[in-house]
DNA sequence: GTCTATAGTGCGATAGAC
DNA sequence: GTCTATCGCACTATAGAC
């Protein structure tokens, strides 16, 4: 599988998450009719994503997202009763969506080193359809409450166990010869999300998505495909 | 090489920093007493960096910071100009520290399976004892001018060579098996970011930082020193 | 060199017209 | 359902006493 793909595929889109989200909270929404609803909603997030981007979530002002998103300040709070409510809503929903995607991309898939493969492309290309999202989960924690932190996080260990189920799994079937199967998962998280938060480095470079998905792949086999090394 | 030895070695202190940072910039300052300024702009130093880290530079009011430093609103104002010129200082600052010490330890090595691994454990340990500046230099850059972006830019850039440059000369004399040297320096920096940006997972699962760098050393090692992998 | 007090600004949030 | 106008507050930054 490659990214056209896998963007093929998906056809993951803004308003599917949006609409998603207003049909699950539909009762604490103060707005009724459905199609006017989901299209503010997305112009918020798209705008509060973009913002949040390039100066911070805490940065952005209400007054930027108003012109950003082309609402009024009153209209803004039809949405959301507060800043943080907007900011949890955005963690809340973005990551229930990435985890049904991911599911769907490794489930029905037998051979762990097929699994794994297919499990690091659709994540990395996932990161790259919702690039804005992905680095907004990591970078816009902070501003969320010390409990609502718990989302983030129980997002982290998700999406790692997804790795280190499948180097279990091929460890115990022979496939793979993997020590330790946690800092392993743990690390092919680090080189997934090195793709995203510094997407300046790579573009800067011309080193396009599939290359760096064929890099990853790689170095990750060398090491749990391994025979013996040269040491 | 490792943590307990390394901390032995360097010795780096806060204390250190801003002294150089104060010599070199003696002019600038209102202080002209050099113990009261070092004191007082470690007090500084230390209350930004442990603040921005719970919750965020942008997120600190100079209130909290008073609270956190002992000094008072006046006095902060002393040691710099603006809030923008005091994330602009640390940066500039702590950047050009580490560059020093890496440097340190990355020369007079000439073997390159040696020297990669030096320089990974130096700069694994060092972002260790400097945990708090590490993860700053991440999570704030956003609060910089775009101009004063390129400091962290420059700096990713410049560590990352340090790899690269390893890596090519080990491919040179055939030590090395490496198809990607800039690739694979980009992945090594992002498992020591892991390190210190995920602090709390490997809290969490009592991964040490010795433990941490034998992984990421073998990770690497099984990927440029490999002859030939199983597939 | 450090303090307290305060000026001035821009923020998040709301009320009420349409 | 969306707008404009505005309130009250918390912030950065400064002035002037000590």
């Amino acid at each position: 599988m490659n990214f056209e793909e896998f963007k093929n595929t998906v056809m993951v889109s803004l308003e599917d998450i949006c609409r998603g989200f207003y049909r699950e909270n539909r009762g604490l929404m103060k707005i009724k009719k459905e199609d006017v609803a989901v299209r503010n909603f997305v112009s918020i997030c798209q705008a509060t994503l973009k913002l949040s981007n390039e100066k911070g979530f805490q940065a952005m002002s209400l007054r930027d997202l108003c012109g950003e998103s082309g609402l009024s300040m009153g209209a803004l709070y039809s949405y959301f009763s507060s800043k943080d409510e907007l900011v949890l809503m955005i963690h809340e929903h973005g990551h229930k969506s990435v985890q049904k995607i991911l599911t769907q991309f490794t489930t029905g898939v037998d051979n762990p080193a097929v699994k794994l493969q297919a499990a690091i492309r659709a994540h990395l290309y996932l990161s790259e359809l919702m690039r804005y999202w992905f680095a907004f989960f990591f970078m816009e924690t902070k501003n969320l409450s010390k409990k609502d932190r718990r989302i983030p996080v129980e997002s982290e260990l998700w999406t790692e166990k997804v790795y280190i189920d499948i180097l279990e799994e091929g460890k115990k079937s022979g496939v793979f010869h993997v020590d330790d199967p946690v800092l392993t998962g743990s690390a092919i998280k680090a080189l997934m999300q090195d793709w995203y938060l510094k997407r300046w480095k790579y573009t800067q470079r011309n080193i396009g998505i599939d290359q760096y998905a064929d890099f990853v792949v790689s170095i990750i086999e060398s090491f749990v495909l391994k025979k013996q090394s040269t040491l």
